[in-house]
RNA sequence: GCGGGCGUGAUGGAAUGGUAGACAUAUCGGACUUAAAAUCCGAAGGGCUUACGCCCGUGUGGGUUCGAGUCCCACCGCCCGCACCA
């Protein structure tokens, strides 16, 4: 007999597959399609463990539609685009088309021994000018509709650079590589009207039914849609053109507890009063300092300067209030003004102390409560309180109806009007970068900002280009810039912003359908496999990826390239968990850590003996070196190991821990699979009691449709644990040489989506007729899943004293009558009679006393 | 700071509100072997008990329920995202 050898089994079924090209998708209506899509890969050069685990689970699933008779679209690309790529050139020299291309062709030939079940046919890199010749021509045409404009935002700038910076790129609010400290920096930039899209976008999250509720809710947030009160506060001898300042609220019926008027520092009345004020222009200065995000700016410690200015109250005139200007105001969000409301708003209470202005209780002093001191008072979102006694009125109201009758009230007594705003801000997709897509638009002296010609597409990056200085190297090419109007025919200057990368994956789902169309989509292929049924892919993508792409398949519906019906491109989403390690280190002589790496470290000892200090459980990073390289797990064990293993352990929403240990147990298992079966096909006795080829017929068909199940509800772990205990008894089973084979066919099918390869080799051993990957998924016998007696516990207030034996369908009177006799409930009533008895039938009894 | 999530034996984890710890790893014992490896069989949350059993136990504290790992409230710890990382 011999022995399992991966490499010998993997080779051979993937040529196999490849022969029978059993996984190139064809459009056909003779079967129900189903599309099958992980998140694509950036080509960093290397695989590693997590994106075995995203393709594998996406296998599984495409593999296992495949036995269930659906016409499979299951691709492969690559998100080429990117910063790493010029990095690349910047340390080591080369072009990053160069090092984007060679790390595409490494990582594909790392991919392929997995096995998947991938169409490569249809595969693409964003970077090709044939994909971003099409999103330069759907960038055109959102122009045409509106969804496409610009205007100034706010970048990163490294003065000594004198360059744009990501935010990767600022590290405590200094450059990366010239340490300066970071400015905030105007520029006039492409924007996608993304917000105008934001209430259906919104909406729409109803109808998501699978995606991940918490997926869901984060979009929710981040859309960010309130109900407020904008309305102006009077300004008393404000400078030329500012009579009044406009703010807007979320919560008016704090109006009353108003002690001052914050305005951000990018505000026209703060940029006004800079200058001709010094010493506010040295502040706004400072308050610029710093990178853009909204950590960096939400977290800095909050900072005011008193303009001096004061406002007039709108219920009470002769009430007056400073003017601050507040590094923690964005000035994209709301009108960039606030009243701060001390006794209700913890950051409003600490501005307040922090500059002695008054704290005004509109609710606890009233109500008899302790005064607000260093805590503020809101209270909860259920509670009723009497939120409007400030106002005179009397009623009790939860928080949102307590709002919605301020804003009322409000706009009874002519104070502003209730407004319904949201959060989320407009697309930015300017990159001061080249390796990216070029915006194709020209500027012209005489026409302004004009689109190029569809026939001029694709604008194609310039070969001839250098890193050997920071910025944009479009910026300094000598003639690349250089074209002419597409209107007037003079001479005019290319635009050399290239597009955010978020605009490369936005779509590319759709391009999957035809990825050769000489246009963005082919509308007969859309309209075939659209949507992507199941899409997967990490939670990090959950907000921006997933949201961009949900506008996208709007806009692109609304440019006539994508059908209604893909508006919601997702039908379903996955988002799996990380593959982590543990982190092992030494330290140097300033005590610094020394990291090494797994295949470096033995029972937690270096080569020379000496110990390393261990982390649990954390993220796969190169500069931690808690890596382990698909390459070699695969050369050690092959491929349906690593697969295997992956889906192992761990549900697949949550993270899991590659172990050495854990890879060798799975190897040994698969062996030992591949040894029980080699046996019972040797075998040729027959069952020493019939029973025995029932009870394991019984148990094959419950695995089979526990499998299922779990395959069907993203519980591989489960499917998992359910075969290793089908493996168990099957090698146990005392059962005939007949009933054996049946069980260790459906073994190999079962099997089949995780250890393709092996179920193969097993499915030719076992006399299986073409590929097991062609072969219709077994059916579980619905007979046969359930047993005729079972065994149910016995609670006595709510604990488990015992458990009786009983017909699956006794009646409930039945099952109370004997659990009341058992010794365990005659001792503990002790002649007394029980207060309740619960029975759930099939489930438990509880005997309450 | 804001938004979202997670927390169960030595370890990864299982458990439609219904027997907590399935399955696996590591460990220990046994069989086979001259021996080891491989393989096969078995034990195993903690404590008390000769035993039958009993008590405790799912981050911490409270609550709802006949019954809570699961639902609610508060807290602690860790992880993800925060709009120019992909």
């Amino acid at each position: 007999m011999s022995r399992y050898s991966a490499a010998e089994i993997e080779a051979k079924w993937q040529d196999a597959w490849d022969q029978a090209e059993i996984f190139r998708a064809t459009r056909s209506e003779d079967k129900p399609k189903y599309y099958v899509l992980e998140m694509f890969p950036y080509p960093s050069g290397r695989i590693h463990m997590g994106h075995v685990r995203n393709y594998t689970m996406g296998d599984v699933i495409a593999r296992y539609k495949i036995s269930t008779g659906h016409n499979v679209l299951h691709p492969m690309g690559w998100d080429a685009f990117g910063m790493p790529a010029e990095n690349a050139a910047m340390a080591i020299g080369g072009h990053p088309k160069d090092w984007t291309y060679g790390n595409i062709d490494d990582m594909r030939a790392q991919m392929k021994p997995l096995g998947l079940s991938i169409d490569w046919s249809r595969e693409f890199a964003t970077c090709d000018p044939e994909y971003y010749g099409q999103q330069q021509a759907l960038f055109l045409d959102m122009l045409t509709e509106g969804l496409v404009y610009r205007k100034n935002a706010v970048v990163n700038w490294d003065p000594v650079d004198m360059t744009v910076l990501a935010n990767e790129q600022v590290e405590q609010g200094r450059g990366w590589r010239s340490g300066a400290l970071v400015e905030r920096r105007e520029l006039t930039q492409w924007f996608f009207k993304i917000s105008d899209m934001a209430e259906e976008l919104l909406e729409a999250l109803d109808g998501l039914e699978n995606w991940p509720a918490k997926v869901r809710l984060m979009q929710e947030n981040w859309i960010g849609k309130s109900r407020g009160l904008q309305f102006a506060f009077g300004l008393i001898d404000g400078p030329d053109g500012h009579d009044r300042i406009e703010v807007y609220t979320t919560r008016p019926d704090t109006l009353m507890g108003a002690s001052f008027i914050g305005i951000s520092p990018d505000h026209p009345l703060a940029k006004q009063l800079e200058r001709e004020n010094p010493d506010l222009a040295a502040f706004s200065a400072e308050c610029r300092k710093g990178g853009t995000t909204e950590e960096a700016i939400e977290t800095a410690e909050k900072l005011g300067f008193d303009t001096g200015l004061r406002v007039r109250h709108p219920f009470d005139t002769a009430w007056e209030l400073p003017v601050y200007v507040a590094n923690f105001i964005l000035m994209e969000y709301g009108t960039g003004a606030i009243f701060g409301c001390p006794a209700h708003d913890q950051r409003d209470l600490d501005f307040a102390r922090k500059y002695g202005l008054d704290v005004i209780d509109t609710f606890v002093a009233l109500e008899g409560g302790t005064p607000v001191e260093d805590e503020a008072f809101v209270p909860q979102k259920s509670e009723k309180v009497r939120w409007l006694k400030a106002f005179g009125w009397d009623d009790e109201a939860t928080g949102s109806e307590a709002i919605d009758a301020a804003i009322a009230f409000c706009e009874s007594n002519g104070v502003g009007q209730g407004v319904t705003k949201f959060r989320l801000r407009d697309w930015g997709l300017s990159r001061q970068r080249y390796w990216g897509c070029p915006i194709p638009v020209v500027h012209c002296d005489a026409c302004g900002v004009v689109p190029e010609k569809k026939e001029n597409l694709p604008i194609r990056l310039p070969d001839d280009v250098t890193f050997d200085q920071p910025g944009n190297p479009l910026d300094r090419h000598p003639t690349w810039r250089d074209c002419t109007c597409p209107t007037c025919g003079k001479p005019a200057r290319r635009e050399t912003d290239t597009m955010d990368t978020f605009v490369d994956s936005s779509w590319y789902f759709a391009r999957f359908t035809a990825p050769r169309a000489d246009t963005p989509t082919d509308m007969a292929e859309a309209n075939y496999w659209m949507n992507v049924d199941q899409y997967i892919g990490g939670i990090e993508h959950a907000i921006l990826h997933l949201l961009y792409s949900r506008f996208f398949a709007r806009a692109m519906h609304q440019t006539g390239h994508l059908p209604a019906k893909a508006i919601e491109p997702f039908d379903a989403l996955f988002t799996q968990g990380m593959v982590t390690h543990e982190i092992y280190l030494t330290r140097d002589e300033n005590n610094r850590p020394v990291y090494h790496l797994p295949e470096d470290v033995t029972d937690g000892r270096l080569a020379d003996g000496s110990p390393v200090e261990i982390i649990p459980s954390a993220k796969m990073s190169k500069s931690k070196k808690n890596v382990v390289d698909p390459v070699n797990i695969i050369g050690a064990y092959g491929a349906d190991t690593a697969r295997w293993f992956v889906l192992s352990d761990s549900p697949p929403e949550r993270d899991v821990e590659w172990t050495a240990s854990g890879a060798e147990a799975t190897f040994k298992h698969l062996a030992r699979v591949y040894r029980i079966v080699s046996e019972i096909i040797a075998d040729t006795s027959e069952a020493a009691q019939p029973e025995a080829d029932e009870d394991l017929l019984r148990e094959m068909h419950k695995a089979i449709h526990d499998v299922t199940v779990g395959i069907e509800s993203f519980g591989f772990n489960a499917s998992i644990a359910r075969l290793y205990a089908f493996t168990n008894t099957l090698s146990k089973s005392t059962a005939g040489a007949g009933a054996k084979r049946q069980a260790a066919t459906a073994l190999a099918q079962l099997m089949s989506p995780m250890t393709p390869h092996l179920a193969e080799e097993l499915w030719q051993l076992l006399g299986g007729t073409g590929l097991i990957a062609n072969a219709p998924w077994p059916q579980a016998d619905e007979a046969m899943l359930v047993d005729d007696t079972i065994t149910l516990p016995i609670q006595i207030n709510g604990k488990r004293r015992t458990e009786i034996s009983v017909p699956k369908d006794m009646p409930k009177s039945e099952v109370e009558k004997i659990a009341l006799g058992t010794d365990a409930v005659v001792k503990a009533l002790d002649g007394a009679q029980p207060k309740k008895i619960i029975v759930v039938p099939g489930r438990i009894v509880n005997v309450v006393i």
